[in-house]
DNA sequence: GATGAATGAGGATTCATTCAT
DNA sequence: GATGAATGAATCCTCATTCAT
């Protein structure tokens, strides 16, 4: 039924995926310094020119695989919210898949961390980069929050920060920290705390 | 009447604090990887030989400048408690101290993150174990606030799991988004936030 | 009447004279090691796998176009004494049409020199391949000059040596000191200079 | 007698003197290209990395190889003309020790080939740099010998740039011809014709 | 003890050549 | 025959570490 033109990548774009597959491998488990592009090229199944031939350097090359891994981040969470029209609930959803990505693909915590490590001075880490076009989209979500009188606080930026900052701090710890349980299994205990606060209320 | 060897530091250990914090200087500048040891000793006035007198390696001396970083930080934070009693006060001091210390010294956030980077292999990196030494000291103040019945959330591990991450996350997503803001002036709305949420709680 | 196998050249002579004279373009201007195949065949018009079918590998093709080079001069300089018959004027014909070659064709020094540079090992470069097939010819002229009493100096194979050095020395320098004056326009005064001295005769 | 701080070179100056050698000497024999450094280094006795302690380069090795050439020839040629006062005497005995230069240090002629091969685009080389510094110096001779009427050509400048290409013709020719033969011997014969013709004059 | 010249292992990158299509 | 994607050998250079002075 599907006709292969359409549906199946060229052998070229192929070969690109399977080098990107395979350097986030390597670069997760080893770090950018310590990959060689020989053991990626070996990985991928092809040779060192070959890598070469679709990623000018090794510095593009390892942009590309981080460049993929925040581009599957960002589709895993936001994929998931068209389905539902409750601001809350989509709040509730894609914490809820954030936490999930990250359990399924610790490797990309390490490709940010090296990013940043890295190339410090190329701009902004695309970490942030991403968020940042996120912003706006998400912003709105929490002023229809306000319109309705669900939000306690009185600035909606302040609370997008927050949950951000948690966010990070929550992916980043259980990874740089070595724990192996699984954060989403957090995620509502965080929810709860975040949205109602960890002290009783004044009476 | 104080003899010197207690309360002068001798010419060694001068030079060695002198090259720590010359090591502080350009490792948090430029990475682990793409600073010389050449350019730590001139910065610190000695000969390359001299550092490696001090200190048996490159990793040796990285890891003995996080420590100190680590151990300045523990102590900025910690030093501050002894003054208040009343276990909510002691949390506010020690997050706005914490958030203070990371404005004054943005620069560690760096080392933490090159640490990671570089020696992800050498078990827990020290921002973690530094955190966890102290754990069991926050943890019981939880307690006491929870036996106080001024702890909405039942778990006071998980809270304090939540607080530890979200000031992670917040002194790390700053630096590397790269915001000049202030983070302690985030301090106060942030406390309030994570005390008593971001939602109207329910009527 | 004519075949075309003998007049037409088959659309495979065409091929290789086009790949050769791209190469002796890219040759004269980047030399040898800095000329890619690559952009050899992309000059020619052709695929980089039609440039092997033609010439084994990079230093044939390269040696072919000195070869060809080499020709060129040969019957531009040779090709005009046929209509003279005076020495003398044989002489000032094929040095006149010398300079004029390398007027017309500077790049022609460089593949000289890339020859010599490269391919050091090579046997005798090409040029002096092609002036020591000559030699005999000249060397006849230069006896016959000598046998009508023209000839100054008793040894004639010295005075060919001389201006064989000599013109070679002039073109070379041209080219190597990136003069861009004409070369041809010395011709009639280094002719009256070689010919009869710089220095007034003793009395 | 002579104290040492004088007469010899310091330990570094030697280093530097015993690599530039070694550089000659394999850069002459294999060409720019096919040289390894670690091959110089080797040679020379010291360790690759200590080649890049005096030459930042490869290139930059080259170059001071081939400027010390230039120089020694240079000084070589002119350190002998001081003893005589005779222009004519002068320009015997430059010709001839310019000859005499080749033939004792034939890989010269490499160095300058192989400069102009791989730094085509350099400026111009260093050969004709030294040629042209030169320059002033001999048109004086040149109008001295004019205006003693021993001049035939009216131009001075025609005749140095002639005397220029024979040399540098003879030499080249010599070495890259392969032959074997001294140069130098040649030397009266090619005086004698470059200065009173090689043709028997006008009546 | 202090110095910095010397060392050499290690790794990214290029490009001539091959060969499946 | 023609093509150009794939290959991998070859080599310069960096910089942590040593050790003679």
């Amino acid at each position: 039924m599907d006709s292969p033109q359409v549906h199946r990548s060229s052998k070229s774009e192929q070969r690109q995926e399977d080098i990107l597959v395979a350097a986030a491998l390597v670069f997760s488990a080893k770090g950018y310094r310590c990959s060689d592009v020989d053991e990626i090229a070996e990985k991928a199944g092809v040779g060192k020119g070959t890598v070469y031939r679709h990623f000018v350097n090794k510095e593009t090359l390892f942009l590309a695989t981080v460049e993929k891994a925040m581009a599957d981040l960002s589709a895993f969470v936001n994929d998931s919210l068209d389905k539902v029209t409750c601001p809350l609930t989509q709040f509730r959803l894609a914490m809820a898949r954030y936490l999930q990505y990250f359990d399924r693909h610790p490797g990309t915590v390490e490709l940010f961390i090296q990013e940043r490590a890295e190339f410090r001075r190329h701009s902004k880490p695309l970490y942030f980069v991403y968020q940042a076009s996120h912003r706006e989209k998400w912003l709105e979500l929490y002023r229809r929050l306000a319109d309705a009188g669900q939000l306690r606080v009185q600035e909606p930026e302040q609370a997008l920060d927050l949950i951000g900052d948690l966010l990070f701090g929550a992916v980043f710890s259980h990874r740089l920290a070595g724990s192996s349980a699984s954060l989403a299994a957090r995620s509502e205990s965080m929810m709860d705390m975040i949205f109602y606060g960890i002290l009783t209320p004044h009476q």
